[in-house]
DNA sequence: GTCTATATCGCGATAGAC
DNA sequence: GTCTATCGCGATATAGAC
């Protein structure tokens, strides 16, 4: 057994996730979820750039990101890549549903979790983007992408989170935004209105 | 004449501005903002929320793109109906591209600056997205499109204000990226490949 | 780990404007 | 008189320096 008890990092994450979900999240200090967690508050800060950041995981949601960009077939157009990288995210990354619900009920209370959630999507668009245009994407479709694939993503999740317990899976409704997405210019681009059938 | 120099407000941001320039977002105290404007720290918190708040206009964008979007021509898609409000901002909101430059540039040196800013953005989606819904768009369309609008406005803003000072207007950005947002689903959708003739 | 700057906000007082 | 903008003082927590 170390001198202190192990993963204080984690120990901090549920300590801050209790209190915060106990009496909100501005009405927590930090030397509070430190004590819980049994650490100094200069401890927390070692971890954590700030308060906010407690809550949300680092940067592997990114790491993936671009990792499956790299990896994904030649040939493919960059909207492909997006479903592409859209669907191996939904059926590999969110598996703790309880948890990302927890998360993001705590995030809905505040505008400054609210605000670094926005950071975090735009770093999300920010690797895609990179990736699309290292595949060849050029600047202004590579955003246009990039922006839609976070968008995608979260409406996803957040229709995932409001759906049953029991009912479809992520993946699920990423298709179903997709589906959405490809008929929204229906009526006014070079295609006929179609009817959606489904 | 009043017991106070007019426009209290003007100048805190001005002073601010200035302030920011020369040293930095961070190294710039709330207190020097308020001597120089002739005011005290107290009185700035009156005016804005935190010190991030003194450089973005209030709620001016977010009124207009709501006004826009209900004052829009009957029978207009929702996808037609973000055109229009694209055109008209790019052309009525965006005239000084100087004031416009100075902000970003500082916004661009600090991670908090980048967050409010995308705070911005979010709520200029929500109002466009409300907007949509009342017209009758779908919810998915909607937040679809919504952000769309606002990652085309940016996206044409930064190459407008990255372009030549004699060269083209914000609304001709708009439009290139609008085309280029169009032929995105070329040779991949149902729909057959179009060139763009404008 | 300790010390400190400073962002942020609550409360009461003040001074013209209407 | 009431309303509004401002001031002055003080308290606390975050965040970073030493």
């Amino acid at each position: 057994m170390a001198r202190w008890a192990p993963d204080s990092r984690g120990r901090l994450e549920s300590a801050a996730l209790e209190l915060f979900e106990a009496n909100g999240f501005a009405a927590t200090t930090v030397p509070e979820i430190a004590e819980r967690a049994g650490l100094t508050t200069r401890t927390f800060f070692r971890h954590f750039a700030d308060k906010r950041e407690v809550l949300f995981v680092d940067g592997a949601m990114v790491a993936y990101a671009r990792h499956v960009i790299e990896e994904a077939p030649d040939g493919l157009a960059p909207i492909e890549v997006v479903r592409h990288l859209l669907r191996r995210s939904a059926a590999e990354q969110f598996t703790g549903r309880d948890h990302v619900r927890r998360v993001r009920a705590i995030v809905a209370t505040d505008p400054m979790l609210r605000e670094r959630e926005l950071a975090k999507r735009q770093e999300l668009s920010a690797v895609t983007e990179a990736g699309l245009i290292t595949r060849g994407a050029d600047e202004i479709s590579a955003r246009l992408l990039a922006d839609l694939t976070v968008t995608v993503m979260y409406l996803a999740v957040d229709r995932w989170l409001a759906s049953p317990e029991s009912g479809p899976k992520l993946p699920a409704f990423v298709d179903e935004v997709l589906d959405a997405h490809a008929a929204l210019r229906e009526g006014t681009g070079p295609g006929r209105r179609r009817r959606d059938s489904g």
